[in-house]
DNA sequence: TATTATACTGTATATATATTCAGTATAATA
DNA sequence: TATTATACTGAATATATATACAGTATAATA
């Protein structure tokens, strides 16, 4: 991005204000208006070196087809890199996860909030993964794949129910679950006789006082 | 507000995903392009309508003139209502806690996020408060506060070292705070003596993994 | 039953608007 | 010194665009 001018500054900040008070762009001569200009050329002139300079770009032929070109990371983080997410409950049987019924609200995070994405919240019933910091009522951000690894925190479905445990494949046809908590058992699960899904993986944990 | 019609919708939200993706708003004659529709008074009608309804505005003779009217407070919230939040680390040793020092990232975040509003996040260290859930490296969602009842989780100060725990104030003179893991003993606290002050409550919770 | 709202096609047109061309002037660069 | 960028005025014009007018058809309301 080249170097802008003081002029070329204030045409920007002029396009700005006046984008942001009517919601859409203004024409040469609103710019003029604006500035003080008396001939649309000015305005022109000062497009093509905000164009030009990379910051604006210029639909041809399209009244108003100026738009601002945003790359402050920073603001296009905090601005528009958020997101609505379903919170959904333990529900489970037999409807899909993220089917209406089953959604609780929806929350606005910033979509890069965990360092992995994430595709929705899951409302935690129960304590078997209290010793790994999961307790009842948390919401944990849970990230929809069915790349998991030994030791990884899953949400699965077995036959028509959704938990949450530690996950484990001692061999092809074998799966372990394995609670946080002493007071609840191992689930151990043959791949052939049951019906076994992983949901996601758990990413993060969000919790409301 | 009055109901819109399920087509009124579709053109309305032609509008937003014209707007976001050229930066201005679209002619009649580009919502016909999108709609399909074959007459650009098809787009006319469709606009007056939802201006009468106050979707919209249309200003008068101005081109691409049409700015959606935005009285959705959810959206608003969501959308204007976030903000950078420093995460702080337990490092205590003299400086303010919101010592530039001290922050180790600005986080953005809703600002309704939690139930109750914040100001800033607090990294933990150690496993003190684990049977609450509370986990090493957590951050914690602080508000500033002295107002902290009995059974709080409290951000405090004693002498140069910061901690969490639970709070009790069982006489006049005397603070208890109390770890939630049975490897720590309880912290009695003589007001008289030793130099305490309380930074905060806890409010929430946030983990990533 | 008459009226109004919705949902369109199709044509026409005044005007709003982008954009080019012709100049003037100053400062910075090669 | 010639060239390029900046910063404007002023006029001209093709076309992009809002908007009115004339219809057709269906469903909902009074």
């Amino acid at each position: 991005m080249k170097d802008i001018t003081p002029q070329q500054n204030k045409v920007l900040d002029c396009i700005r204000v006046y984008i942001k008070e009517t919601g859409f762009p203004p024409t040469r001569s609103d710019i003029c208006k604006e500035m003080g200009f008396k001939s649309p050329n000015s305005a022109e002139t000062h497009l093509r070196a905000l164009e030009k300079k990379g910051f604006i770009s210029i639909a041809s032929g399209a009244s108003r087809g100026i738009s601002i070109i945003n790359n402050d990371i920073k603001e296009e983080a905090s601005s528009y890199d958020s997101n609505e997410y379903p919170i959904v409950g333990l529900v489970a049987a037999g409807s899909p996860t993220l089917a209406s019924e089953n959604i609780e609200k929806q929350v606005n995070c910033p979509s890069n909030f965990f360092s992995t994405s994430f595709d929705y919240f899951l409302r935690v019933k129960g304590l078997s993964m209290k010793d790994a910091g999961i307790m009842e009522d948390d919401l944990i951000a849970v990230k929809k794949t069915h790349d998991v690894r030994n030791g990884d925190i899953v949400i699965a479905r077995i036959e028509d129910e959704v938990t949450v445990k530690y996950f484990r494949k001692p061999a092809d046809d074998t799966v372990i679950l394995e609670p946080a908590n002493d007071d609840f058992n191992d689930i151990e699960i043959n791949l052939r006789n049951e019906d076994f899904f992983i949901e996601g993986k758990y990413v993060g944990l969000i919790r409301e006082n």
